[in-house]
DNA sequence: TCAAATCAGGACCAAAGTGGTCCCCTTTTT
DNA sequence: AAAAAGGGGACCACTTTGGTCCTGATTTGA
């Protein structure tokens, strides 16, 4: 079906939750995990597992210990939907042939399609890089 | 990682096959699912099973009997990538917001993100919609 | 200095999904 | 009637996913 885990999904829904906390409070404050949790409806062990992938990921940023939490680690702006899903769900890669690095296929120099599957999965990625949890957080979204 | 499941890639490239064929021959024969296996170097139950989708799928014409077979059901450039997918893997839908019919989500009709997950899916579906088999065979392709 | 709060990392397991093969039936030709 | 095909689905091993939990490391502050 083509479908996202269900990770990466609530990962989004948490980041646009962040993002509009991050909106409102100024200086951004941290949240610690079971408020994350409220907030999103989410079950306490679930967000927790999802905000350490996300900092793993480069998207939030940690800070333990009594009053620690999480917080955006750039501008709302500058996240992109795309990178919470490389950082939940690993890179995109539609087949074998699209991904990164050394190919798997054993005829992959003489195989035509592992160009065109790579420019199809270019095509994807730019799509999802082009939108923010910001604009998901908005009935139109401007999309 | 949002990949294609395999029996799709398969499908993918029998389709690539296939189209290759029928370019040859004219008017195009049928061929059967022993010769489609052996052309994509592909195991035969496998193939045969892939074959059956993409005939239930309304992509590939089969007729019976000895001599029996499959051919193109359209035009090579009436068949996109994106109906491939659809055959083989069901209807693209990122997420459980993204689909069509009624939805599952609890709070559809407050939920923001819900519209721009069918944008986003229209955006994919668009893309593959774009790119025909007959353009993954060749390396250039166009793309 | 110690207890409480909080994140980090990973083990673990049930449930679902995928990949692949095989079998039996129907249709068509010769 | 026999042989050559496709149709439909059962079946099962394997992998992936979803979700929870435990133990350890850090930080704060009384």
């Amino acid at each position: 079906m083509l479908r996202l885990n269900r990770q990466t999904d609530y990962g989004i829904m948490i980041l646009t939750c962040l993002v509009r906390e991050d909106d409102k409070a100024m200086p951004p404050r941290l949240l610690s995990a079971p408020e994350i949790a409220t907030a999103s409806g989410l079950a306490l062990p679930n967000v927790s597992k999802i905000l350490k992938a996300l900092v793993r990921g480069g998207i939030l940023q940690s800070r333990r210990g009594v009053q620690g939490g999480y917080q955006l680690s750039r501008l709302p702006a500058e996240i992109s939907i795309q990178q919470i899903i490389t950082a939940l769900d690993g890179p995109i890669s539609m087949t074998d042939c699209a991904g990164e690095g050394p190919e798997q296929c054993d005829v992959s120099s003489l195989c035509p399609m592992s160009a065109n599957w790579k420019y199809i999965n270019d095509k994807i990625v730019e799509t999802l890089e082009s939108i923010t949890p910001e604009q998901m957080a908005s009935p139109g979204g401007g999309l």
